[in-house]
DNA sequence: GTCTATATAATGATAGAC
DNA sequence: GTCTATCATTATATAGAC
């Protein structure tokens, strides 16, 4: 099925797209020029405005549809922690990373409205649901906002209490933390 | 006392200061002009040129010093997660907010090294040495991630999760969880 | 489907008049 | 101390050749 206004190549868009996700991951939005990920998709800049439009049309087709947590909701809400920071711990520091992205989109704007809404819709919407007691929207956004904050001091900034400690103090910490917020009930401390 | 090189004006470069920090911290480093900031400051752009040389001349001289954490600490550790949540509650939405322009700043690989160091130093140090019990640097990491968390998902994206609750139930939420990891002692789970 | 070429605007930075 | 003027560069976006 062609496109109505131009012929489209499957394989030059997703090269463009992966380019894309990447350079948003590493350097964000503002920080990202398109002629940087032509050149890292190995096209031409042009056809960055044939495919997706604009910048920001690249970065609605780029990074929303990313933001999976199919993974994290695989098993027992009583192992979350540890599933958890595990996960995050797994991760290669190279390479496209969806929660990186997000944390340095975030800086922008023009990325924000489009974040939150596949936030809410794909993240807290469905984590909320697993979640018992009270205040479960809370609580999930709570859980989303521990594991951004570990990645924005540990692999964004890279803080040295972190950084510099063992992964097992980490990974225990950040386990903790979150089990924490899913196990409380929401009620006043 | 006078510059070696060119005549100062205090009011001048505090002006510029104050503009940078604003505009910083609503739209990033990377998003951040220096014609913007020279207009909010009411100055001519090139003296943030004669004043601090460089664009990240000014970051290093705006931001780094404003990661002042004493209200914070003022009061018992026991009372830590409701204090800390009640003054990220107070804080106006507009205007200069430090935690803010931290989140939207780091997204830039120029700026991250500068925020690290005045981090570790400013925060997570004297943070870890008011923690009782064992890893409490790493703790003292997962308080500050929480807390930059929290702002990235409430006032940054603005997810529902979180922005559609009472301010109660964030506030408990938030004092719970930062709490939770003052009173831990590093064990694991 | 992909390219060259270009329009238009904005960027950070600096030289030098006043 | 502050300004005008301008530099070289880069940005996003488009028109149109092939």
């Amino acid at each position: 099925m062609q496109n109505a206004v131009t012929a489209i190549s499957e394989r030059t868009a997703e090269a463009i797209l992966v380019a894309a996700r990447k350079r948003f991951s590493s350097h964000g939005y503002d920080g990202t020029g398109l002629r940087a990920i032509a050149d890292l998709a190995g096209v031409n800049v042009a056809l960055i405005g044939r495919y997706f439009g604009s910048k920001q049309g690249l970065f609605l087709a780029a990074l929303p549809p990313t933001l999976d947590i199919s993974r994290l909701m695989g098993g027992p809400m009583s192992e979350f922690g540890a599933r958890a920071a595990n996960l995050m711990d797994m991760r290669s520091p190279r390479g496209f990373d969806p929660m990186l992205a997000l944390i340095r989109a975030a800086a922008s704007p023009v990325c924000a409205p489009a974040l939150k809404a596949a936030l809410d819709r794909q993240v807290i919407a469905p984590l909320a649901m697993r979640l018992d007691g009270r205040d479960t929207h809370v609580r999930a956004g709570m859980i989303l906002a521990t594991m951004a904050g570990y990645d924005l001091m540990m692999r964004v900034i890279g803080i040295e209490g972190l950084r510099g400690a063992a992964g097992a103090q980490r990974r225990n910490s950040l386990a903790a933390a979150l089990q924490h917020v899913v196990d409380s009930d929401g009620g006043p401390g």
